[in-house]
DNA sequence: GCTCATGTTCCCCT
DNA sequence: CAGGGGAACATGAG
């Protein structure tokens, strides 16, 4: 699930830790700890939590909090007698309530560290959500690959996944299998703004949102069709990832 | 039993 | 060196 607005979403959740002391930390899964001892951060308060790219920060005493939510992770704010679910891994318990750290498939993880957030978190670009036209134009112009490898590279632009990506493409109206060095500066203006739309309006939902008119609203079913003209959507793999376009509208 | 999965990293090949 | 393909990670869901 989580990408940029999924992780934006996560960040709201986290917000209702903040401020709240951490009265202890439950490593319930302890690979899902992968930097870090529990008691750097106990005793402390959480700050107020940053994302960049689909990283969670969150600051606590002299300290960061770096989550990574691989594809099933997720974060929940519960009261600390609710029952838990199987796959909560970490959990901050709070005064008034314990911060859930969830993943299924347990890629990703948390890192409780000092100043070394790049050192984990590995080069990221800026956040798609601060990124206007034409910073978008100079950063995507230029490379070598796919639009699809450019797009999801995270050391370019922070937070674009397979569904965005493939969402923004359809929006732009450009085939994802296209070596971005041969496209046009007006379709590469064309993508930056799809990019905007794309963020914006994914945001306030914390998810990319399968609706209608959105290219998440019709990739998974048996027959998907193209939400603007009808035509029956390719699927295939690029650059390693399933990818959903529309053979009649984008080229 | 089989296929596929919203992420990242690493290895191998051209 | 750049870029692509594939596998691996771990655990389900359909």
């Amino acid at each position: 699930m989580p990408e940029l607005p999924d992780v934006e979403g996560f960040r709201r959740e986290a917000r209702k830790a903040a401020g709240r002391r951490i009265d202890r930390v439950e490593a319930v899964d302890a690979t899902l700890l992968r930097g870090g001892r529990p008691d750097a951060v106990e005793g402390e308060r959480f700050g107020d939590p940053l994302r960049h790219g689909k990283w969670l920060i969150f600051p606590a005493g002299g300290v960061e909090v770096l989550m990574h939510f691989g594809m099933t992770g997720r974060l929940d704010w519960a009261p600390r007698r609710s029952e838990r679910h199987r796959h909560d891994r970490i959990v901050f318990v709070c005064r008034g309530g314990e911060l859930r750290y969830r993943n299924m498939r347990k890629f990703g993880g948390v890192w409780i560290s000092r100043q070394n957030r790049e050192r984990i978190t590995g080069p990221l670009g800026p956040d798609a959500t601060e990124l206007e036209g034409e910073r978008f134009r100079d950063l995507v112009a230029g490379r070598r690959g796919t639009l699809k490898l450019t797009l999801m590279d995270q050391s370019l632009i922070a937070g674009l996944g397979n569904l965005m990506v493939d969402e923004i493409a359809w929006r732009a109206r450009v085939d994802p299998r296209r070596k971005v060095s041969e496209l046009s500066r007006r379709r590469i203006d064309r993508l930056g703004e799809a990019m905007g739309e794309v963020v914006r309006e994914s945001l306030p939902t914390g998810r990319v949102p399968p609706a209608e008119g959105w290219l998440t609203g019709a990739r998974d079913a048996r027959d998907a069709k193209c939400p603007r003209c009808g035509t029956k959507l390719r699927r295939a793999t690029v650059a390693g990832r399933t990818t959903v376009w529309c053979p009649r509208e984008q080229r």
